[in-house]
DNA sequence: ATCGGCTCGCGCAA
DNA sequence: TGCGCGAAGCCGAT
């Protein structure tokens, strides 16, 4: 019953272009289970064109630093190299996707353009902006959510309770195995007067811009690839062996024009001293060319990638699963999954999950519980800002919330911390420090913890503005998968009452439920998370 | 250890 | 219009 077109939404009819069909890649990054490539190559096939991916890649990003970017880049470029086993290019653009993207689009005069579902705003507004510049039909297509936003539900739900009969009565529309991304049949083209260039088998009219090498001392292998020595063409020369062959594609410096010219498939920027755009990314360069803040490192617990991710949840479900309902919520256990930056960054299908979980061989109960965080209230996170607009702002909390917040805005508090002490974990609560500790260390909080987390930052910040500042700056620059709706969701629950009931009145808290140490202390061996997380 | 009360409002049954 | 119940709690009584 459900096929991909329910996932779409038309965001922009058009006029069809006479190019290849072009697929804006934006949180789905990845080549497995993605229902916009897959409805990108599908349309592609029928129109009998081409099929490109393209990503964007933005300058800064909500307070992202090198650690989610390299995460992020990473992951992208195992991702283009699937998909270039597909016979499907991929290029990164660099700047302002209001503007790139529909460049591109014109460049290669697209037939039309495909993206992603993404709720938050500066997401949404590049895709406006999009929508306005381009000729061709844009469409976008929901595949971060097993059950699209825009069909669980036409409006910001309440609370889960509200969410989950909704997503329930979908679901067995949706929880069905994807379709697979077959090898694309028809070629990347050269296009007509701007020299863009792809894998292709027939021959560009741009070929003498195509600058190919061999190797010094090398007689009759086809050298491509990035140089790190500049000259005029080749940091924009970007080669591949022929299609088909099997050799791998060296890379080399040499000065010598290649007899195998032919072979090598580039293009150069559209005259200007920018980045290239190419076929063949040189991944280390995008990474080394950003500037964002590299003070905030990589983390060495969880690898980027499709593979990597399909990994964890392998592993997940074979050792942790049957447990997870008791396990999660103790931070000295490691019963969650870790799955949920492949989740952010796209590289892992929430369907692909769901489905495996489904037909695991553990407890009914196991799944359940597993299968209600990653479909419901994951799901409600992207519902709650994509329907309230104000997802980051106290004017986002609830009606009660938001009297309750202005209500005690004057109550005395008996700790007031600055978002710097709080970001140093220089508090009086040593488990606060931790769980602060483990997100600058390792860019992530265990989910009892992280609850905890945001409601002191509640009760030690001069007003629940303030607090919910901090806890959403702090979630964004350290949180490996920071800047989700998931996180927005999370504080403000945590700070404003979203999602959850009022409680009985207390002095600064108002009547959003209050957590305090001994609550943690009955749960789990405080004094044991403390000190491993201070040992790391 | 377990339980009820706290407190608001959504959505469904009637 | 009435009524049950809810994103993971706290607290005091039993």
């Amino acid at each position: 019953m459900a096929s991909i077109e329910q996932r779409k939404w038309e965001v922009r009819e058009g006029e069809p272009g006479p190019g290849p069909v072009v697929y804006w890649m934006q949180r789905e990054q990845r080549a497995a289970d993605n229902f916009g490539l897959l409805y990108a190559q599908s349309r592609a096939r029928e129109l009998k064109r081409p099929l490109g991916a393209i990503f964007c890649l933005v300058d800064s990003f909500l307070g992202a630093g090198m650690r989610q970017f390299a995460f992020m880049l990473r992951g992208l470029e195992e991702t283009e190299e699937k998909l270039r086993r597909k016979n499907i290019p991929f290029f990164l653009l660099r700047g302002d996707p209001g503007k790139e993207i529909p460049r591109f689009v014109k460049k290669c005069q697209a037939a039309l353009l495909v993206g992603d579902f993404n709720p938050l705003r500066l997401p949404l507004t590049w895709q406006k902006k999009v929508a306005r510049a381009v000729t061709v039909p844009f469409d976008e297509i929901d595949s971060h959510n097993i059950v699209p936003c825009r069909i669980a539900s036409d409006k910001q739900e309440y609370a889960a309770y509200t969410f989950r009969p909704k997503i329930h009565k979908l679901l067995p529309d949706f929880l069905k195995k994807p379709p697979t991304l077959k090898k694309h049949p028809i070629n990347w083209p050269g296009s007509t007067d701007i020299p863009v260039y792809g894998p292709s088998s027939r021959p560009s009219p741009h070929r003498q811009e195509c600058l190919c090498y061999t190797a010094d001392g090398s007689t009759d292998i086809p050298v491509c690839g990035p140089s790190s020595r500049p000259s005029p063409h080749r940091q924009e020369c970007l080669c591949y062996t022929a299609e088909g062959s099997t050799d791998i594609p060296v890379c080399g410096p040499s000065s010598r024009p290649s007899p195998h010219r032919q072979e090598c498939l580039c293009y150069t920027a559209e005259g200007s001293t920018d980045i290239p755009v190419c076929v063949s990314v040189d991944w280390e360069k995008a990474l080394a060319s950003l500037k964002v803040d590299s003070s905030i490192g990589e983390v060495d617990w969880i690898k980027p990638g499709e593979k990597a991710a399909r990994a964890r949840l392998k592993k997940f479900i074979k050792e942790k699963l049957a447990r997870y309902p008791e396990d999660r919520n103790d931070p000295n256990l490691d019963g969650q999954s870790g799955l949920s930056p492949y989740l952010h960054f796209g590289q892992l299908s929430p369907l692909r999950a769901a489905l495996e979980v489904r037909n695991s061989s553990a407890p009914k109960e196991a799944k359940e519980a597993f299968l209600e965080e990653l479909i419901v209230r994951r799901e409600l996170s992207d519902n709650f800002c994509f329907y309230q607009p104000k997802y980051d702002r106290v004017e986002g909390f609830p009606e009660w919330a938001k009297k309750n917040a202005a209500g005690h805005r004057s109550d005395r508090r008996e700790y007031i911390y600055t978002p710097k002490q709080l970001e140093a974990a220089g508090t009086h609560d040593d488990l606060w420090n931790a769980a602060q500790t483990e997100l600058v260390v390792r860019g992530t909080i265990p989910g009892y913890l992280r609850m905890y987390w945001g409601k002191k930052i509640l009760e030690w910040s001069e007003s629940a503005e303030q607090a919910l500042a901090t806890a959403i700056d702090l979630n964004d620059r350290y949180q490996l998968d920071g800047r989700d709706s998931n996180g927005y969701a999370g504080v403000a629950w945590a700070v404003g009452g979203v999602h959850d009931r009022p409680w009985p009145s207390r002095p600064v808290f108002g009547k959003v439920r209050y957590m305090n140490y001994n609550g943690c202390r009955r749960k789990f061996n405080v004094k044991a998370f403390i000190f491993r997380a201070m040992k790391k």
